[in-house]
DNA sequence: TGATTTTATCATGTCTTTATGATAAATTCC
DNA sequence: GGAATTTATCATAAAGACATGATAAAATCA
């Protein structure tokens, strides 16, 4: 509904890294089987989250990938952005570039009031938010 | 953000129908030259929108398309499903075909009452609003 | 140093979305 | 009936999303 599958794939292994990988590096085969999702395909997705400065990897034994800011301090917004950037900044409802208050297409008031309201969701839900709520729901 | 291109194209033609088709049917042609979108592309999105009960069509001279249920009956659900079933569908944030109250994965509970809102609108919304809305800004 | 482990990069392939262009079928109007 | 108009259908293709498999590069550890 709002994110790709690598979009999903992204927020699945984070929150994994948000639960587990507190203490050392976690490998992508572990994230990938833990998951159930495409090994490669995941390790691409990585991948492009150490380019954006989210993740921090290393090689070798020991190797893996781990959150460079703590889950409390990264909101869905800056986690998903190098993933999802197309799919995530507000847009107008019906696709047009000029949309705005000064020319607003039909929709433009009532899909300006739902599209702040996903804005805030994902600017304010931080992983540290999921990781406490699935505790409480266990 | 919420449509794909399809989407965001069979809303502003069934705008523009809603706006202007009410005393004839309106060709393929004005419509995709009114909204500047591609011709053939759109001739097989509004073909969708007949096959589900949304169009009516004419072939021929006087031919083209028109409403079926005047535009205060019919919400952007229903307006939207033939083309974007996928996408309007609630779905898990995080991908999960088993998400549910009782299996919740981590974002449910905050995910679920945003979705709520996103089904809210569509559910709600009807095409005459958006044709009363642009009456009152312009 | 050499074997092993792990991420990084590259090559490839399939499916869906977004188109473009041509032909067939139906309707109107002379 | 015949020409013109318009939707319906079909064939094709480019771009992106989704995915697989192989090789290169870096780190560990004996």
């Amino acid at each position: 509904m709002l994110l790709s599958k690598s979009g999903e794939y992204a927020l699945q292994a984070l929150l994994h890294l948000a639960e587990y990988g507190g203490e050392r590096p976690l490998r992508t085969a572990e994230i990938a089987e833990a998951l159930d999702v495409p090994r490669n395909y995941l390790s691409k997705i990585l991948h492009q989250l150490v380019v954006a400065g989210i993740l921090d990897s290393a090689r070798g034994p020991r190797g893996g990938f781990q959150l460079i800011e703590r889950p409390e301090d990264l909101t869905l917004a800056d986690a998903l952005r190098p993933i999802e950037s197309n799919r995530l900044a507000p847009r107008c409802l019906m696709g047009r570039d000029t949309c705005s208050d000064a020319d607003p297409c039909a929709a433009h008031t009532r899909w300006q009031e739902l599209s702040g309201h996903i804005t805030d969701f994902l600017g304010t839900t931080t992983l540290g938010d999921l990781v406490h709520d699935r505790a409480r729901s266990s």
